[in-house]
Parts: C-alpha cells; sequence; structure tokens
DNA sequence: TTGTAAATGTAGCCAAGGCTACATAGTATA
DNA sequence: TATACTATGTAGCCTTGGCTACATTTACAA
C-alpha cells in the first residue's frame, strides 16, 4: 500500500505532499471544536464590554442553551486558561482569553461584511457568519481584507 | 420576562419579530450537526461515480477516520434513510442520499469557486471550504452564483 | 428581618462522533 | 486446499455539548 496517496493518486515523489482529502477533512473537525468556545469568549468579552458583567444565565439566553449547559462549558473555560469565575460572581475573561476574543470578533466582523459585500442580503449573512467564521484560515481572512479594502 | 428580545432591546410589537442571536446560535449548531452526513453522501457519491463502489474501508481512509467510526455513521445514513448497504457489499445512496449528495457536491464547488473568485488562495480555497459549506444557505449560495457569474 | 424569587450549581441522563482492541468473514495466494 | 492478509463488524471506552430535575445560595422587597 506504499507510493499511493490517500485519494488514489500516485505520490509524486519527495515531500512535503500536497494535503490529502483526509487532512483536509481532519482540519475542518479540528475547527469545529474550538467553534463552540469560540463564540463562548466573543459573547463574554461582549458582554463585559457592554453591561459590565457575564452572568452564566446572560450567556445561556444569548447562545439559547440552558443554564446548566452555559455553566459546563465555562468549566472548559476555565480548563483551557481562557476564562476565571468564582462561584456566584461573573465569569471573566483571562489575557489569552481576551486575545482570542479580539481575533473571533474581528473575524466574525471581517466575514460577514464580505458576505454582504458580494451580495448576500443581511440576514442571510448574519445568519450564516455565526458558523462560517469558524472556518475561516488567516489566508482566507486576510484575503477577505484585500477584498474589502479594494472594493469600497 | 415578557416584551423583551433575548438580546435585551425591546420588541416593536407583532410578529415574526427579527431573528435573535439565540436564534443565529440554535441554527448553526443546526447546521453542524447535519455536517458529518453531508461530507459522507458526497463522498459515497464521489467512489460510486469514479471507482463503481463505496467500501467502508474507502470512506475511512478518504474521511481520516478509523474504520469502526465510518461504519457507525453509515449506520446513522441508513437509520435516516440516506444510504443502504448489506454486510460485507458496499454502501448505497437511496434516492433522498443522491438528492442530497448532488446538492452537497454543487454546494461545495460554489463555495471554493467564490473564494477564489474574492482572492483566497487555491489551497486555502479547498480547505476552507470543507467547513464553510455547511453554513452557507439558500439564500447565501444563490448570492455566490450571482456573484460568479457577474464576476467572469 | 424574613420570605420569596432569581441565579447558580449539581447530578444524571442522552446522542454524536471520535478511538482501540478484538472477533469474524472474505479473498487471494502459495 | 490451507493459509494468510484484508475487510468488516462488534464491544466498550472517551469527550463534547445538549437536556431536565433538583438543591443551594444570593438578592430583593415587604
Ligand atoms: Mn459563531
Ligand atoms: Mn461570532
Ligand atoms: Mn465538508
Ligand atoms: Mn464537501
Amino acid at each position: 500500500m506504499f507510493e499511493l496517496a490517500a485519494d488514489g493518486l500516485p505520490k509524486r515523489g519527495e515531500l512535503p505532499a500536497e494535503p490529502t482529502q483526509a487532512d483536509r477533512f481532519g482540519k475542518a473537525r479540528t475547527a469545529q471544536s474550538t467553534a463552540v468556545m469560540e463564540d463562548y469568549v466573543e459573547l463574554i468579552s461582549d458582554l463585559i464590554g457592554s453591561g459590565g458583567e457575564a452572568r452564566p444565565t446572560d450567556i445561556a439566553r444569548r447562545l439559547g442553551v440552558s443554564h446548566p449547559t452555559a455553566i459546563k462549558t465555562i468549566a472548559r473555560l476555565k480548563r483551557e486558561g481562557l476564562a476565571v469565575a468564582k462561584p456566584y460572581r461573573g465569569v471573566f475573561l483571562t489575557e489569552a482569553g481576551e486575545h482570542l476574543a479580539d481575533r473571533v470578533r474581528a473575524r466574525h466582523r471581517v466575514v460577514v461584511d464580505l458576505l454582504v459585500a458580494v451580495g448576500v442580503p443581511r440576514d442571510a449573512a448574519e445568519q450564516d457568519a455565526e458558523g462560517i467564521e469558524h472556518h475561516v484560515s488567516d489566508a482566507t481572512l486576510a484575503a477577505f481584507a484585500d477584498y474589502l479594502r479594494r472594493d469600497r
């Protein structure tokens, strides 16, 4: 079974060898696994930025999930070093969490703007961006930003 | 708790009332839950279309997952009426599965083309499309197609 | 201050989608 | 045909991210 890439085509020789279809699917799965945490840190940052505090109940309502679900995901954020929270006090972001929130928010905005710029109706753009954003790589994000700069 | 939308803004009165942030997150989660099945039916259709048969081992290798994982997901496809398979025979798509595969394949192509058209490098476009495609609504897809028609 | 409502937390369940280890069935070859 | 390799299937485990039901804590108002 050597000398055959996963898509069935013969390898052309030396490495690095272009990414296989399996690589692409794997990366898409990885991106997906970070999507929930990205939405949480973005939302927590927004809540703190506007109202002052991010309570689990508010987070749950805004995300449309039950409060135990929100609490469990917040526990994961803490485990991963993105947030801190003490019982009955609000949730706060660590430095790492803030940085992630900033990047996620910027990317969200660029994705919506790009969609609108190519003609997607505002509502659909807002809706679809919520999922699309988590699969936009740095290279694609840069291309989107370039396009928007050229376009306007 | 009446008269307040989930984002804290007062409702303007009659229905339908614009989608809340919670609605958007919810729909993004729904889209995600269909992503794996979409990739499977597209791949099964491709394998049958080119080689003639879609064996669980080939499916697993192309997706970059273990074969038990592939078999379990194929079982789900059968449960949902998208595929049929008998032990030690290949996997086949039902009418519904074929239709889904056709739509998914078309959408995949449009997404890649759109990304390339706005300036995303080919590699990044191929990669990111694998995740993005599952979050592109019909409205957005139509806008993409329009853009491509205008553009070229 | 005391009583109630809201917020928070805990326990325990589920399905999806991963995995490894092992068993069985088919296929090809010596 | 006997044997070995490959493909398929099964069992059992894990994590994520949902949920409901119930317990506890806090905040607020009477
Ligand atoms: Mn999102
Ligand atoms: Mn977002
Ligand atoms: Mn895909
Ligand atoms: Mn695809």
